[in-house]
DNA sequence: TATCATAGTATGGTATACCATATTACCAAT
DNA sequence: ATTGGTAATATGGTATACCATACTATGATA
């Protein structure tokens, strides 16, 4: 999330020619100094994301320790913050766990998505500037071919740029954070139904029939193209979920 | 957030007609030891809400772990619960300070919260059941209320009230959750702008208009009610945000 | 007097050790 | 087989120490 920018764009490429470009004097080095705390939540969350930590699953603190040569301190502070995200839930007297998602509310994750979503394109339909439309392209030229790709993650990474850019665009930057920390609490179920609907083509046909309205500037047409794209996920994931939940009799599989 | 009923409804009712009781011979105790970091969480964020801590005032760990009586482990993950939920950030080699807020970003939350809300009026107004109705009722009146409180707190808990009374009874919880995160982000708005609001007597008329929508099964007026609600409450705080931006030059006052 | 340098202080970041408690598993005894 | 106890494990909670950095203040030098 966060760029490993520490300099400014020119770090010192005019030593000479000091004092001579004309504006900025000297820019202001704002340093992010990545603390480990950040590296470790990112490293842990895609760890999460990815299902290399299957729902249910225990987070032990000091394994988590030996595993990334950290301190506890900072595995328990990452702890909290992914506990905040959803992607962890605490257990009384048992410690943290991967969180674990029931249809219910994956159903409700979609609903909220349904409305965010629509509103984001809609809103880029109608205010998306000149530069827009080749990125938009690119985006969804992106999932074309990770649609052929045999990693399903780089497939949700550019289904995630392509709304990224239509949130962004938009300026609805609170509510792009919203929908992306909701997506964290699904993503497996992301994963599954994205790989399953990129066989037929209907998946990539919906997400075109959103960038054609959008670059249209249709804002109802927008609209209306991401409303049948989630309803069409959220049924897919339903499916899956039912599936899981009949397996096991829990619903810690998904 | 978190009641606090370890027990069950009916602790040891029954000792003598042991065993009768038909079905549930005994409820099992889910109790909820809450930890000390669950009380410190609570309790700074109350703080930070409340406006007992300034925005952008310095959280600082050690004074805080005097004032609260307990170690710097945590107060430190508390923090990091609180930055995910948005109302602390981290400055870099400061340390952490409470949340400033510019118009940006409010505005963005009030749009958020025009889709959330109105959505859940609607699927409300749909789907309420039967003993909604005097629910609701008692919740206005708590308002009303309230708007003659000095303490301007009740009256903010009383609107909160009100609206999770509908966001349950729609069965959206988790838009509920992300509502209330929201909230917690433009408390201090909310209530200069409910006390302000609560002089003239629109807010309250307001408020009425959901609750009559809703209850004469009205989706499409309910959701026209909160979109002028929300409306009327966004210009307001822009109001405020201006001043506090042409009083100060930064945005740190609200 | 003005500038520079140095030391001191405050704070965040990290690591480690310790204790109390709850849970679990295993083992022994009846 | 059920009961009871014990040890192991894991967590919550605490305390402490160390280092790096940012800010501040003091003093020395030009």
């Amino acid at each position: 999330m966060i760029g490993q920018s520490y300099l400014s764009p020119e770090p010192n490429a005019d030593t000479k020619s000091l004092m001579k470009s004309s504006e900025p004097p000297l820019q202001k080095i704002d340093k992010a100094p990545q603390t480990l705390r950040d590296i470790v939540q990112d490293r842990l969350r895609e760890a999460i994301i990815d299902g290399r930590f299957a729902p249910g699953q225990r987070l032990v603190e000091r394994p988590l320790c030996d595993q990334l040569g950290v301190s506890r301190t900072v595995i328990r502070e990452t702890i909290r913050f992914l506990e905040a995200e959803g992607l962890v839930e605490i257990l009384p007297n048992r410690g943290p766990v991967v969180s674990t998602l029931d249809w219910a509310q994956a159903k409700q994750i979609y609903d909220v998505r349904l409305l965010l979503e629509g509103a984001a394109a809609a809103t880029c339909a109608q205010r998306h500037g000149q530069n827009f439309a080749p990125e938009l392209d690119r985006a969804l030229n992106y999932i074309k071919t990770a649609m052929g790709d045999t990693e399903w993650a780089n497939l949700l990474q550019a289904t995630t740029r392509f709304y990224e850019l239509i949130f962004k665009e938009a300026g609805h930057i609170v509510a792009w954070e919203i929908v992306q920390r909701l997506n964290g609490r699904i993503s497996r179920l992301r994963a599954l139904t994205l790989s399953t609907r990129s066989r037929d083509g209907k998946g990539l046909k919906q997400l075109t029939a959103i960038h054609d309205a959008i670059l249209s500037r249709d804002p109802n047409a927008a609209l209306q193209a991401v409303e049948t794209h989630i309803t069409a996920a959220a049924t897919a994931a339903q499916g899956f979920l039912k599936d899981a939940k009949a397996g096991l009799g829990k619903d810690l599989q998904l």
